[in-house]
DNA sequence: ATTAGCACTTTGAATAAAAGAGTGCCAAAA
DNA sequence: TTTTGGCACTCTTTTATTCAAAGTGCTAAT
């Protein structure tokens, strides 16, 4: 696809911004890319890409910088759509190791993302609805504590240890294991905690201790519903040249990721039904300072869920464009081919 | 306890420089600390100071600065040792709530600790030899998918979600959990994966995938070992003043929290039988610039673990050591009580 | 034993000057 | 009409220089 001369220049300039982090004027872009126009010719082109708003300038007499809007034009229009070699071969050999679990799966494809993007990863939680309580255990682990551990249909666990006032008798931690698996098996998450509300009083027949283990079952249940995203690769963000002299900026991102209302926009994005990733640059959150992309994972029968990149709106979007679609294509692969072997009972859930 | 001048100036300029983070002279510490004698007696003292190694300039006329062996000598001889009403408010509230386990007491305790000293706080994961296994569960949550659940006699959950190929008889993985339950239960941890070896030729007369779920078990064994310790508030070392301006110090720190080398001294250091605390300044890894201090915490029957904070070698160790101090003896106290309480039958590891 | 006083050192902040990198515009060349 | 060389202008960055602060160590007086 050969690009227009106004559109080979936005090109340069946005290419030579995410690498150096640094505004580019006309002779740099003919220095580093050995362009066969003139100076004066790139600076007319320049000045026509700066009125359409794709670029910007720091001050009167500094080079360009690739303006929110340049940087989507960038995104949609001007980039490789190269992926690297690299990433082929590392998510390749985590594929090959047939026995993890999805969460493993997502959690080492993430890492390498992050890797190679210098950028954090998400993992959104499950959709709520989609994700069901498989199995409870209660393991008493000494004469006075129980260790409550919950599997979901998802392979995701969630433990919750609890002392209670008197020794117990096995017998009724067994006819209580009983209870609740019978109650509570395949009820989607987001309900566990009325379900568990509802059976309170049932409780109290089965096991001494009722309050405690209800009240621990009840912590545990909240718990569930919210707090299931997986953050990887947050150090990475100090490979990002806009923080090398400035601490704080960094800091400020990392209480970003702790920040409830990004979350929540990011959860948004994964709702959407948008086969295509979705690239937020510079409006996350109204912090121009920060991009993400997110796509989405189909886990086979179990749902789908979506990863987001995160990082300074100076992030590289083709490589990290490039490999977030590869990797969740070859994972919504992966997850496809796994459920066909399977077995064609259908999956429980 | 009436210091004589020589240390009372030294502990001054300790004080000062851990506050700010800036060479102290001795006008500087008249004006900060109204003291009584003339700068001229302070620079004589100072001299002398130096002499013995305990402060150090940075250039010839600038002002002093602690040496590793002041730090120590301020630690072991200087020191308030006082601690902050926040930190018992903080501590009682959490201990207060008895639904908590062991792992969840410690990490809301190290949340703390780092909140009030800008530290990283590490738990180290308990003595393999006091660690053993109560319970294993296998869960089958799809046709080809089981989930393994491990619960230790200390409440900690480890798990692995494999795949198998066939579809699997519900009653073989009774069969197979009774069998795991039968020989490894109260297994310490650390022989975990001699006897899943052991236990390899057997596997194969209880279940069909006999090879994939020794290949799980085995993988997450060996996790077991290893692996185990907590970091928390890694995030408060941006609030330390001597990274304001160097993102690659801070960059440097995060990485030694990632380094095997660093994580093994610690261990060390956490089976010392030393009752006080371990001050480690300047020393750590060969590194000058970070400083830790581990101490031990008594779990009641369940062994011991240690806490280390862990950072900059400008760091506050009244405040760090006091509070450390003042956190164990309160959890030793709290373990013991609950053992008490737990019932005389005694634990059945 | 203390301290006032002083000469000396080093850093850091402020200022000024020079160098660089860049722009926009105009008139000439293609 | 499009492209380009040339140039005046702008703003930032670097370098140099100066100057004030903060500090020390030493000596002589208290």
């Amino acid at each position: 696809m050969a690009l227009n001369r106004s559109d080979t220049i936005l090109k340069h300039i946005v290419e030579y911004f995410i690498k150096h982090a640094q505004p580019v004027g006309s002779q740099t872009l003919i220095d580093e890319y050995h362009l066969s126009y003139s100076s004066a010719t790139i600076r007319n082109e320049m000045f026509a890409l700066e009125k359409q708003g794709l670029i910007e300038k720091t001050h009167s007499s500094s080079g360009r910088v690739p303006s929110a809007q340049g940087y989507r034009y960038y995104c949609n229009h001007l980039r490789d759509k190269s992926v690297d070699d690299e990433l082929k071969y590392s998510l390749q050999s985590i594929l090959d190791e047939k026995i993890h679990s999805i969460e493993e799966v997502l959690k080492s494809s993430c890492e390498i993302l992050s890797q190679m993007t210098s950028l954090v990863s998400v993992v959104m939680g499950p959709d709520e609805k989609e994700e069901r309580l498989a199995n409870v255990q209660l393991v008493q682990i000494s004469p006075n504590t129980i260790t409550a551990v919950f599997v979901t249909n998802r392979g995701y666990v969630e433990n919750k240890t609890f002392i209670i006032e008197k020794g117990v008798n096995p017998s009724e931690i067994v006819s209580c294991v009983t209870l609740l698996n019978d109650r509570l098996k395949d009820t989607p998450i987001y309900q566990l905690v009325d379900k568990i509300k509802a059976l309170k009083p049932i409780l109290n027949d089965y096991i001494v201790s009722h309050d405690l283990v209800y009240q621990a079952l009840l912590e545990t249940f909240l718990r569930f519903a919210s707090d299931r995203l997986s953050l990887y690769g947050r150090e990475e963000l100090f490979n990002n040249p806009e923080f090398k002299n400035d601490t704080d900026k960094l800091h400020r991102m990392f209480r970003l990721l702790n920040d409830n209302s990004l979350l929540k926009e990011m959860e948004e994005d994964s709702k959407s039904d948008s086969e295509e990733p979705i690239v937020k640059i510079g409006e996350v959150d109204g912090n121009p300072d920060v991009s993400t992309i997110t796509a989405k994972v189909r886990l086979g029968s179990e749902g789908e869920t979506s990863i987001t990149l995160l990082g300074p709106t100076r992030m590289d979007y083709d490589k990290a464009l490039s490999a977030l679609e590869y990797l969740t294509e070859e994972l919504n692969k992966y997850f496809a081919k796994l459920d066909d072997k399977g077995g064609k009972n259908g999956g429980d859930a």
